[in-house]
RNA sequence: GGAGGGGUACCAAAGCGGUCAAAUGGGGCGGGCUGUAAACCCGUUGACUUCGGUCUUCGAAAGUUCGAAUCUUUCCCCCUCCA
């Protein structure tokens, strides 16, 4: 491949399907192109899931094309039906816009825009997709959609086949979607729609769009759908999503996420989430013996990529301090204690489900009886067990563990 | 429209008048081993508790009963077959 943005695609592991490679390959020797990426305003932030595709807009920037991103103001409101085995819950519109407005700040640290030529596009559309009137909807785009073809999209018939409803509403998503790129490619001359493998359907229906009503060529591209050593979704763990947003999910959550790779997954995160030249991974692959530095190497650059380098810098410190060394890293949770309350001393039932730690006492004793609970390392192991001045041992903060992995600093006030 | 089957905890699924806060599996959580992996092993998995118990839960509501996830009635929802 001799184009260096696909041949770093490739190379990375981006690639899934192209609609016609060799042809998009001659034109992006060419020139400078813009592509596109919607994503969907279900929530206030992004999470991981969404972040392949952010790499891949950043990629797109670094080889100097210029990205666009799609805050589906209007399709939200709709609910894409890929990959899902039931509607969603219905997202009012003032929402969406909230999402929307909070989502962006986001991509605004992902992706630079000091670059006139590269820097991002944003657009809602809601902005032309509030706009369509039903009936010239119909006649102008409707046209050019079989409802034979549009069952035979996966989105569509995996639910029909489970017997799961897709009401008429989520079955224009893909046409509504279609649309979006039809009036990208003619108001921004936008060539290229990317996208998560699930988004195939909905990025062919687009580029036929295009081609039946303006007979231009247009392209899409996918990216493969990443699925852990585990076999799960990437972007969900048990105790929530990992939301790209700092105040959902803290830079050190993040860090640690990173961090908890499974062995079988980091190298391929090492190409897909880092930035590190491809032939630097591979050398630090092969030179690199203790599997953990290439997690903390991983947990560091993504980490960097996204709250910066000094926030990479200082999780790395306060994982190192927590981990290694026993003490309490500065990063750690904090959490605040009265003066009071320390005075006449907090029972460890209390302390614990006062700062958020476990959602019930009951759970917090269960994990008492298996010796979970631990003060500045010592496990407590009587849930009857009242936390007073004695246990800061002369200073003003304890460090409380739930389990091996969550510490938390409890400071006097 | 007709005939049948079903809705049980995070998920799947058993229970079909008391011994049911509800078998079993998955998942989760805690511990052990290790490397803040994986695999494996052990424990645990509704809430509150003075650890004696108490309270809330088997689609919803009402009822029968000393006692209901289990029986009755009505309602809501899902599925299968026929038209």
């Amino acid at each position: 491949m001799k184009n260096a943005f696909l041949s770093e695609m490739n190379s990375r592991g981006f690639l899934n399907q192209c609609t016609d490679l060799d042809k998009l390959e001659r034109i992006l020797n060419g020139k400078s192109i813009k592509a596109y990426i919607g994503f969907d305003s279900t929530a206030p932030s992004l999470h991981v899931g969404s972040l392949l595709q952010i790499m891949v807009l950043r990629l797109l920037q670094k080889h100097g094309h210029q990205p666009i991103v799609l805050l589906g103001g209007g399709t939200t409101l709709i609910g894409d039906p890929s990959g899902k085995d039931s509607t969603r819950k219905f997202l009012q519109h003032k929402d969406i816009k909230k999402n929307i407005s909070s989502i962006k700040k986001i991509f605004e640290k992902l992706l630079p825009s000091k670059n006139k030529k590269t820097k991002p596009i944003f657009v809602d559309n809601y902005d032309w997709l509030g706009k369509l009137k039903y009936i010239d909807f119909l006649r102008d785009v409707g046209k050019h959609f079989t409802i034979n073809k549009m069952l035979t999209f996966d989105s569509v018939k995996l639910r029909l086949d489970r017997e799961q409803s897709l009401s008429y509403m989520e079955f224009n998503y893909m046409i509504l979607q279609a649309y979006d790129f039809y009036q990208l490619f003619k108001d921004q001359n936008c060539i290229l729609q990317l996208g998560g493998s699930d988004q195939w359907g909905n990025i062919v229906n687009g580029v036929e769009l295009i081609r039946r009503t303006l007979q231009k060529e247009a392209f899409g591209l996918t990216t493969p759908l990443i699925t852990l050593s585990t076999g799960a979704k990437m972007g969900k763990t048990e105790k929530g999503a990992v939301w790209l947003d700092k105040k959902m999910f803290t830079p050190y959550e993040y860090w640690q996420f990173w961090r908890n790779t499974a062995d079988e997954d980091v190298k391929k995160f090492l190409k897909y989430f880092t930035e590190i030249e491809m032939d630097q991974i591979s050398n630090k692959i092969n030179s690199e013996k203790d599997i953990n530095k290439l997690k903390i190497l991983l947990a560091n650059e993504t980490t960097s990529i996204l709250h910066g380098a000094k926030a990479s810098k200082d999780s790395q410190e306060t994982a190192e301090t927590t981990f290694s060394k026993g003490g309490i890293g500065k990063n750690i949770p904090e959490r605040k204690i009265s003066k009071d309350s320390v005075v006449k001393g907090i029972n460890i039932l209390d302390l614990i489900f006062q700062n958020d730690l476990l959602s019930s006492k009951s759970e917090a004793r269960r994990i008492i009886k298996n010796k979970g609970i631990k003060i500045n390392d010592k496990v407590i192991d009587d849930d009857k067990k009242v936390v007073g001045i004695n246990e800061f041992e002369g200073k003003n903060y304890i460090k409380l563990s739930v389990g091996k992995k969550t510490h938390v600093k409890v400071t006097i006030t």
